[in-house]
DNA sequence: TGCATGTGTAATGTTTTTATTACAGGTGCA
DNA sequence: TGCACCTGTAATAAAAACATTACACATGCA
């Protein structure tokens, strides 16, 4: 995992509302409406954050047939266990793609 | 640690520009021009992340004389583990300042 | 048919973050 | 005195993130 993938899979979690949807999914299985009205936000908006949590693979989604028929699109949480400290910081910019040659100082 | 402190630490360090300083501090001691050289931005930019780091208390920084007798501000990396889990995001929400009794789902 | 419920997204506005430029100082030394 | 370093910050511009509103469309059912 290089930095700009260590950063984005950071950003997608450094955010009080998608750790609160993140919380909520880790409790229960829900549909988009009504993991709206659990966290009490838009869908439009849930949408985002629901993007880019899926994005960095921390949920993952997809439609379902309700018992009634209706297609309802179910979210859950990923498992995961993140551990960051300096020599994973360290090995990730390692990794990155900046021209590995450049001062003086 | 709540929701508001544990999304405020991630966005302290889930940016690729805070991930290389860190990292670049992790191998040396180094005060602000230094480091600016190093990573190649302004020394305002800089500032301005070093001063998120410091504030998630990943980074700390003072002022020492050096052996010419000049003020120089040196920064180094704090050491740390930060671990992250569906538990961890959980019990911060938890802590959290919403009111605890809402949904009727 | 009309209502309640659901998915999905486009357009738009607001706020925050990120970045640049330009200052105003200070030290040591040739 | 003038140059080469350094710290610190204000003002501003540019870009990204966040949030709202409004729409199109689909299903089941009274």
């Amino acid at each position: 995992m290089n930095i700009e993938q260590l950063a984005a899979t950071l950003a997608a979690i450094a955010s009080p509302q998608r750790l609160r949807i993140l919380a909520t999914l880790a409790d229960d299985r829900l549909h988009v409406s009504a993991l709206a009205r659990r966290v009490d936000m838009s869908r439009a908006l849930l949408y985002m954050h629901l993007t880019k949590l899926e994005a960095a693979g921390f949920v993952v989604g997809g439609l379902e047939l309700s018992a009634d028929g209706k297609a309802l699109k179910y979210f859950e949480a990923t498992p995961f266990v993140l551990t960051i400290d300096l020599p994973t910081i360290s090995a990730a910019v390692a990794l990155s793609p900046i021209s590995p040659a450049d001062e003086t100082d």
